[in-house]
DNA sequence: CTTGAATTACGAAATTATTCGTAGATAAAT
DNA sequence: ATTTATCTACGAATAATTTCGTAATTCAAG
């Protein structure tokens, strides 16, 4: 059993594999194997250690459905999001949100309407904040 | 020697010495140790250590001055902080610049001048495309 | 020149992350 | 009930990261 929560961080791979099932929701070994590049990238086992390593450490839920195991990630997408861009904002951009948002808008990948849904964005920051 | 430069991705504790490079400037082993809070969190000979695979690895550039070395960060914080950036984006935002800007002012921690600046800054490369 | 304090170099232990082989369990098909 | 294909459990090998002890070097002071 394990009680404890919150911050457990995904390595690498997991979160390679967190990514999986966020975006095929719910996923036997079977099919995070074969989202990840099949037998190419990673052996089925490994793929299945690491699920039962990060349910172990409540990374992932699951459930059996017939004789396999449907799991399932435990911490959202959005969770995860914000730590991450915390963490970053905290140990590369010493703290500045807007410096990170710069440095990020500033390589010059983004579109037009990205940049256009940024402002309607900030738009509601301002209006919200009144 | 090594000639290899490019994609040398500095692991967590090498960040974190890195960080203490930047903010202080070039440093020998003893004040990165002590600013990293000396014995209590790393052993001397630790800190060393990694200074000296770092150096290895291209990270940092050293000078002796008398009897040690002068340790200085090679990689820019811009170059690190842009390496970083597009490393989420990626892994954790589906490659979606906006999104991961949202995601950063979303906590509500951003100050008024931080989302003027972030207008203004959206400003200038809408002018810049024309 | 010798000593001693500070520093570096080196190697290897300890820890953590990743990978995979093999054995056993499961359930469906024959 | 037996076979077969699929899946899980487990343990252990490999690799990468982090830690530190010990010996050698350096240089300044006596």
């Amino acid at each position: 059993m394990n009680l404890k929560k919150s911050t457990v961080k995904p390595t690498e791979k997991e979160l390679e594999i967190l990514h999986v099932l966020w975006e095929n929701g719910p996923c036997s070994v079977k099919q995070v194997h074969e989202s990840m590049g099949g037998d190419e990238k990673n052996g089925y086992t490994t793929i299945l250690k690491f699920l039962q390593i990060m349910f172990e450490k409540d990374i992932v839920s699951r459930q059996k459905s017939g004789k396999l195991h449907v799991y399932k990630a435990i911490a959202t997408k959005e969770n995860t999001k914000q730590q991450a861009v915390e963490k970053i904002i905290n140990t590369v951009f010493s703290g500045s949100a807007s410096q990170l948002v710069m440095s990020a808008l500033g390589n010059g990948n983004s579109s037009k309407e990205e940049l256009r849904e940024i402002r309607k964005y900030l738009d509601e920051l301002d209006k919200g904040e009144q």
